[in-house]
DNA sequence: ATTATTTATCGTATTATTGCAATATAATAA
DNA sequence: TTATTATATTGCAATAATACGATAAATAAT
């Protein structure tokens, strides 16, 4: 693409866009889902739940480590994942804004 | 890219993940912004808004649109765009829904 | 040391996204 | 009708994302 004009916008927009486009993938969301089911963390087994080769599901782990989403910890041969809970904190900070702000707003065009 | 294999994810998977892949660009979230900081809904001064060219900014309220976070209303020869809060609900639902899953579980693997 | 296991990286084909100039469309105003 | 205004669409170039086969790297087991 032409690259997005990050630089028009503010840091904090940035961040949000960043998260959301980390969750902008329905294997990545599968991938959450899958974090929050089995309590333990688990590494290797997502390859076995979601019906992608080996090497897509490691592409889109790396996404989610980038966007701080989830994190990972040497374990052996597997590497263990886990959810990170601060980048979804700060999503969810910032939902919690945009419903306060819906809540005061009565006004609607359609 | 190669097509996202959409197929292989519950419908819930696929929707959140558009409704995030449409938050997943700063422009989008600065809209966004815009629209909540407005208190009428406003139109085509999001082009002075934002720094991008106006087919550039129309594309990104087609996106928003499309994932059903916003909607517009012909008012003549501009368009009144505000929020839809139903798409931005079904994605807070999803968001607390997580939170209450990550309370429940202590466990962490780094 | 050799082999098995697990995950990451490389290379590449395919498809999607971003951005904008040019142009089209639609409603209003003159 | 002929501008004027506001938004959408088209077409295109540049770049990013998706997916996977092949291969590498790293640890564990024999």
């Amino acid at each position: 693409m032409g690259a997005s004009k990050t630089e028009n916008f503010t840091a904090k927009q940035n961040q949000i866009a960043l998260i959301a486009k980390a969750m902008g993938h329905p294997a990545r969301i599968a991938i959450i889902d899958y974090l929050l089911k089995v309590d333990t963390c688990i590494c290797g087994d997502i390859v076995n739940e979601i019906q992608l080769a080996q090497p897509t599901i490691s592409q889109h782990l790396k996404e989610l480590k980038n966007a701080g989403i989830i994190k990972g910890n040497i374990s052996g041969t597997a590497i263990c994942y886990c959810i990170d809970e601060k980048a979804l904190q700060t999503f969810q900070k910032y939902f919690n804004n945009i419903e306060t702000k819906l809540e005061k707003k009565k006004s609607n065009c359609c």
